[in-house]
DNA sequence: CGCCGAGTTGAACTGAATCAAGAAACGTGG
DNA sequence: CCACGTTTCTTGATTCAGTTCAACTCGGCG
């Protein structure tokens, strides 16, 4: 059906198990779903969306990963990161249908299946369980964005960096210290002094 | 019925206003979202909630308006604002379950509609409509949470002033200058000079 | 009328930004 | 697979915006 992306089985499996996490959907309500789930395969920094585009798709992270990014005068300024598992969208622009702000870039080969727009609200207006699960995803994706916040408005530079420590340790591990400076909205001197401060504490 | 709130009716028509925005619903569906409202009046520095309980509603304001806060080392820091026409609760907490960090607390006299979470599961158990309302409700409080953190991302507290006036007036109106300060997460006496700066330019 | 909280203004301080230079890690092509 | 060039990270010196601390004004309210 797809033969460029051998994985799919897989992926969907997982993204199976990930929406089991939500809801458990009917099978019927699952192959309809499934059935929308389409696979693209992107090379390292190719574009899932720019900005100016309206989000189209949730897409389904198989393999790989993305960063997405504003870029304001010439700085990039990272938003969040997305890893396997997950999905990524630029779900403001998706919900609203407004122009998106952010490049959605794959920092690695990265494998997704994803959804579009018109089919999820085809699944939204035809199914209860389908239903439910765009509410669980919308407050699941509240949720995270709420901790974020919280951290802005509480916590000074070194303590949103120990926080990140211990909810996304994935960040610390896997992701290059410009962009992880960014995402908590400081430069990458001053993570680096907050590092070297920490070795020595 | 409830006659220590005699405004029960505006207030109930203010809900459907607030609703039909959002989704169509059912006469039937809206009379059974109806009926589990209860009027509740508070008076200025009562609490909605107080931090370390499970918030249990979702409060439509009637009259009136809220602030929430975490308080942090004595200093208490803004949240947010709520409003008469729109709903007051810790979502986060309604919707994870676990307790609050926050207050919210009546600015002046309040009087709200509420619903009681195990009212709003069943109605998102039995009703495809209510479902709908619930996840257009947690797409729309995520729009406006993302807005906010973006200006957090991109913006000095100065442009996070001047964006605050053209995206919530209401909130420099109406909200004295120290809270609104801690809502942009600067001191008071930085919001005075950005005000002072302001008006010399 | 006096008090108290809110706001303003000034001076000193501080932590992050900026600017700059060098070291280390990376990936790319030969 | 190595060598080169680019990017990333670190470290130091300086600057700057926002904080802190303090004093004073203003306006409402008891």
């Amino acid at each position: 059906m797809h033969p460029y992306i051998g994985q799919m089985d897989a992926y969907l499996a997982a993204l199976r198990a990930h929406t089991d996490r939500l809801v458990r959907l009917s099978d019927e309500d699952w192959n309809l779903y499934a059935s929308t789930m389409r696979p693209l395969r992107l090379k390292k920094k190719d574009f899932l969306l720019q900005p100016g585009e309206v989000c189209q798709y949730v897409s389904f992270i198989g393999r790989g990963l993305f960063r997405s990014y504003y870029l304001k005068d010439g700085a990039d300024i990272t938003q969040t990161f997305f890893f396997a598992g997950n999905y990524a969208t630029d779900y403001e622009s998706f919900v609203s249908r407004q122009p998106s702000a952010v490049y959605i870039e794959a920092m690695e080969e990265t494998e997704v299946i994803r959804c579009h727009y018109d089919d999820l609200q085809r699944i939204y207006a035809t199914t209860k369980g389908g239903e439910r699960l765009g509410r669980l995803i919308a407050e699941n994706i509240f949720l995270a964005l709420s901790l974020r916040n919280r951290h802005f408005l509480l916590d000074d530079p070194e303590t949103r960096y120990l926080a990140l420590m211990q909810e996304r340790p994935k960040v610390i591990e896997r992701i290059p210290l410009k962009y992880i400076a960014s995402y908590l909205g400081i430069q990458p001197e001053s993570l680096s002094r907050i590092r070297a401060r920490l070795v020595k504490a």
